[in-house]
DNA sequence: TTGGAGTGTCAACAACACTGACATAAACTG
DNA sequence: CAGTTTATGTCAGTGTTGTTGACACTCCAA
């Protein structure tokens, strides 16, 4: 479950562990991080939010129905930080906080219409970027990219995506 | 070189674009980054600086001598905000501007020697986790990985990655 | 010499993160 | 039941990083 070198005979697995290829990964990783935010960006930039407030949005549609709690464990950010963002976003009518039937201290959030129809907006948005990169890439390099993509996870955040992606077929 | 679906016979590649399979790679990325970038700002924390310090000390350090407005448009922030960055880093010594010897308007911007030790304390630290999420994925996914990050990069960017891995071998 | 490019700086502001402190209600625990 | 913990919300203050807008200076080139 954690072998460190799958096959240390293959001196070409070796290659991509040079200081400069490293180096190039991680600049790769900045200017395509730019991307994948850039059109999602432009959007909200018109309307008085920002990429919290995408963030939010996000997960929420993503997992509706989850808590304040939840959410704040996914964002990695403090509840005083969250609060502000829920807030404006529950005021304009886009997410609808509903309080626990079972725990009555907990809150459950949801996207009212409203919520849905921006999140799509903003989904569709950032979607049709990843699909052109996708399609572009193939479909070896896709899995290549997510297998990547999670060992470069902390170790916390791979549990709760795995969780994700198993709950979510 | 712009042809948008390689094999439409090969209805596997359309299994990586449901929309759920985007999704999924929306929030591969985002939790994917947060783990790329939470090294060095671990550092960085205890330090006066921030995210912004360590994009500017990279970039002088992979491009030595580069201009201010070369910079500026790598990082894609305005003038303002990287002066501010750039200042302190000057003031402590971490960073050299020279006016330049033939364009005396340009300056040029060198790591100093406490600069390139800062760099690589945070290279380090961030290479690190390349390293091993790279050797956990192995040399196809790292090669996959690659491929689908440079189609998610915008068009300029792209265009000046390019160069810049050409330019150092 | 004039126009424009490259650079630096001042001021004001917004988004988004942080810490610390405190309040409330509900749930749990002894 | 009394006391503690949990979940949430809120207020106030602060820091980093981004933005506009305005202005000055240097220097290259036509």
């Amino acid at each position: 479950m954690d072998r460190r070198i799958s096959s240390p005979s293959s001196g070409e697995a070796l290659l991509f562990l040079t200081d400069e290829q490293l180096r190039q990964g991680i600049e790769a990783m900045f200017f395509a991080y730019r991307g994948f935010t850039a059109d999602p960006d432009r959007i909200l930039a018109d309307m008085a939010y920002g990429r919290a407030h995408h963030r939010a949005i996000h997960f929420i549609g993503s997992a509706p129905g989850t808590t304040v709690n939840n959410l704040l464990n996914i964002l990695g950010v403090t509840k005083q930080s969250l609060n502000r963002v829920l807030r404006t976003l529950i005021e304009d009518g886009l997410v609808q906080s509903k309080v626990g039937r079972k725990d009555k201290r907990e809150r459950h959030l949801n996207l009212t219409q409203a919520g849905r129809t921006l999140e799509q907006t903003l989904s569709d948005a950032q979607r049709a970027r990843m699909r052109a990169a996708y399609r572009e890439a193939g479909p070896e390099a896709v899995a290549g990219f997510r297998t990547v993509l999670e060992a470069m996870m902390d170790r916390e955040m791979r549990a709760g995506y795995s969780r994700l992606k198993e709950s979510t077929p």
